[in-house]
DNA sequence: CGTGATTTTGAAGCATTTCAACTCTGGTGG
DNA sequence: CCACCAGAGTTGAAATGCTTCAAAATCACG
């Protein structure tokens, strides 16, 4: 695992207006080798202990967590009773992050298929991660990807109409899956509409109208009854169908 | 800072439908005094060493950066150069985090009040948390303090109306203001409508239009001819409101 | 081969967006 | 000091897209 390092330390007062640029140099880490599921999983395995355990549909605890195989979702459940997905997770990435800050979980964790996961005390990790510091470094990896894909999907929900943010959220399940080397062009959604729906902030009768305009369009197909396996001849033409899609109400000058 | 440690360490293989609780139980460590802010400025200060410079409006740098005075938003601009609100940050909050997966930066920031930033390198707070594990932990509340946040952002978004939409994000920077021991009652919008339209996936119009809704519930007050000081007589009548517009398309019954 | 859950589709209703006109604020220069 | 102007905010009316309600088709399971 090649590491090169950028940036200084500085202590910096700003003014009304000024501005921390964005992209285009280089920051921090850059990871030049194994993707980084792989990592975390390898570092893990390497320097932490590990207790077998099995967890049946029902059983509850709380930890940190990474998968090591299968599917996730998570949710909250809103004082009003009002269950809402906060976020679909495959192997390598980490779920129970949410509870560090607070010393409480605000998300539960559900399978969607056969999985496992590997369970890690946090004081343990960080006692291991003296020892090994690219274990600590694999973590907030970890932690930053889940800020950079919320902030991905944030754009998605405020910026486009239904069937664009179905198409979205298509792309980015074929993109996690593309990353971990697994089939990217064949997607099984282990959700209901329903579930898709609340996801996306949309009502289930409109995630199913997308869906069909999806194959009307030539976008996608489906290719079994059930209607929940969905093939993407074109991952290019779908992503490019969703930068159209964003186009309008471009919400025009902003700032 | 008292802690408290919770959980153990285990290896946990899930079926379908198999469950990660979530809240009731502690998890990890349970700050019982300092507030999460006052303490990261606190361990920064202590621990690590410091560049005074100056930032003027328009210069650029990457780094990660936490802020010690002031308010900041960040920002994404897509391919298609639609620019999109993504987060708002005040005092002890960390930016730049986003930045550590991929080694470039999502998000640029941009002052929005009279601002100081401390910048670190990431190496060198890696070097200092080894000697003081305090300011490790002082990031990663940051780190999952973002990820919350995120989270109960996406509930808003995806299932608020408009107005509520705009009362729950007062209601937010309000609680904000509170933890941070300022005025929490009185709330100075350093955004234009298009802005806060644009964070909330909404048209300015319709936030003007839910601006003058509230005001017409007696639940917010403008006390300024430009009207971007909002007061909030009773914030608990807000939250309130927020959560009964929350009933409605309660999604009916996901899963 | 029913039964219940999930999905699809149609039509009506509603919330939000869009388009457009107008007001107000704050800054600039005559 | 006031007139003017650009930017920001408000408000109305029409258009649109999504939700809701309703019903039918399909699938999964015992």
């Amino acid at each position: 695992m090649a590491l090169a390092i950028y940036a200084e330390t500085g202590f910096v007062p700003l003014l009304p207006g000024a501005m921390l640029a964005p992209v285009p140099q280089r920051a921090f880490f850059v990871d030049s080798a194994q993707p980084a599921w792989q990592a975390a999983l390898a570092l893990i395995e390497l320097h932490l202990p590990f207790v077998r355990r099995t967890l049946r549909p029902g059983d509850r605890f709380t930890r940190l967590h990474v998968i090591h195989l299968g599917a996730l979702k998570t949710s909250t459940t809103a004082a009003n009773g009002r269950e809402q997905l906060a976020g679909l997770y495959l192997k390598g990435d980490w779920i129970g992050l949410d509870g560090i800050a607070s010393g409480y979980h605000i998300c539960a964790a559900h399978a969607i298929d056969t999985s496992e996961v590997w369970s890690l005390r946090y004081e343990v990790l960080l006692d291991a991660a003296a020892r090994a510091p690219e274990l600590l470094h694999a973590m907030h990896i970890a932690m930053s990807r889940q800020c950079s894909r919320d902030c991905a999907w944030r754009f998605a929900l405020a910026s486009l109409p239904a069937e664009a943010r179905v198409a979205d959220f298509l792309c980015s399940w074929s993109q996690a899956l593309a990353e971990r080397a697994m089939r990217a062009d064949h997607i099984q959604l282990h959700l209901t509409r329903a579930e898709i729906g609340n996801y996306l902030g949309l009502a289930l009768e409109t995630v199913s109208r997308a869906f069909s305009g999806l194959v009307r369009r030539g976008l996608i197909r489906f290719d079994d009854p059930g209607r929940r396996y969905v093939a993407v001849p074109s991952i290019s033409a779908l992503i490019a169908y969703v930068e159209t899609s964003s186009q309008p109400g471009a919400l025009r000058r902003m700032r």
